[in-house]
DNA sequence: TTTTATATTAACGAAATAAAAACAATTTAC
DNA sequence: GTAAATTGTTTTTATTTCGTTAATATAAAA
């Protein structure tokens, strides 16, 4: 089953918690919901979120410290502050580097959607949702299963090679930059993560090959470009 | 003989309770019916239920206390609780954390027949009985009866095992998260819950190694997958 | 040619999983 | 009422897998 997108959301106080997570799942988000900081770097390790929702006031980990450390993690998420009323502006400013965005406590419900949608949209998570099994010509990848049909036989995927494909079809005869791919894929762009990158390519062509029809092209000194001709 | 679903209902009004108790039964659920709030712990402890039913005002302890400690102990199970009238929206607001639903005395039975079914519904549980015998291939597996059957003889299953299975049975060739089985069948998830599934998945593959065609495979960093070609 | 970017294969180390054994809590049998 | 057996969990040790890094080869650009 297929959702809106995973929502990290960090909030100690439990009522207005319950109203938000409430909120926010009536409208179709998956919403994993920590009280502290440190469960909740726990669990964005563990699993892949579209969007971080932080108060600021937190036990353990205060939310600036944790988003710094997410940012660290993954440049791209966006992450969402929850800041109270007579919080310092200066202090905000200072730490506004990383975050996105932030938002005042109190604030109602629809303010808060309409600036998470903002961040969503870009991601075109919220429009597009990706589906069971993408067809690409004789092969058939089902990305949940981690599973690859072509005609010799089912390829078992692993996660990463998954994601990388999974992306490739979000962007099909389209050319991507290394630096996208590397940011959307790993969160990061380094050096090695480039070399890995490369690695992984390898993998896939390999695991395509019997399909004639699709192709990773290398656009040098760009990225590349997952071809697939007719359809 | 299966049934619909197992209730825990705790309730200490003698009359209230023989009418609600009644009515679950002639809809084919199955309820417990504890008079305070540790004997109810008791019961939870002992059997295995999909839903339960709690008033607030209890004997011995009372019914937010018993709500937390069941969801501690089951992440996953569906709480409703039982309110008068004239209890402070406040404190409820507080103690909803946790609880899945709350309907406020006096009630009429469709009210809460209506609202047990959204989360019953939810879990399948309603609708979805499971097979008194499940054959898979050669081997015919008996959960009631925590029997399987395979050419070499009759294997007697624990509790745990058979429980597995059944969730197993219940997603054949899924890829099941690690996630979704601890919660579905230990109700938490925690990292020596998750070695402890270790522990009965290789349980799990001795007794099925007689059949060929079944396997319980590994998708390394995600979970497993009952895996039964033929059928 | 010389430098830089990409491809391929192999090696490595951390983390996930498997298997076996020890343990604690109950239950059963005597 | 105690000993033995059973069950699920935890611990320990072994094995496997995966993503990264490194090493080497090839191709493209300067």
């Amino acid at each position: 089953m297929n959702t809106k997108a995973n929502i990290l959301f960090v909030e100690d106080d439990p009522s207005l918690s319950f109203v938000i997570k409430d909120n926010l799942e009536d409208r179709g988000y998956t919403v994993i919901h920590c009280i502290d900081g440190e469960s909740a770097w726990q669990q964005f390790m563990k699993h892949t979120f579209d969007m971080c929702l932080l108060d600021v006031m937190l036990p353990k980990k205060d939310g600036f410290t944790l988003a710094a450390q997410i940012r660290k993690k993954n440049e791209l998420i966006p992450i969402i502050m929850l800041t109270a009323k007579n919080m310092d502006e200066d202090k905000i400013q200072g730490f506004k580097t990383g975050v996105d965005d932030y938002i005042t406590k109190p604030f109602n419900m629809q303010e808060l959607l309409l600036r998470m949608e903002v961040f969503l949209k870009r991601t075109k998570l919220d429009t597009n949702l990706f589906p069971q099994k993408v067809t690409l010509g004789s092969i058939v990848f089902h990305y949940e299963e981690l599973e690859l049909q072509t005609l010799d036989g089912t390829i078992q995927l692993t996660q990463k090679e998954a994601d990388l494909l999974k992306y490739f079809c979000q962007h099909i005869n389209q050319t991507l930059k290394r630096e996208d791919i590397l940011l959307h894929v790993w969160g990061k762009d380094d050096y090695f993560l480039g070399r890995s990158m490369d690695v992984f390519i390898t993998k896939l062509r390999k695991h395509l090959k019997s399909e004639i029809g699709i192709e990773i092209q290398t656009i040098h000194g760009k990225g590349f470009k997952f071809l697939m001709n007719v359809s």
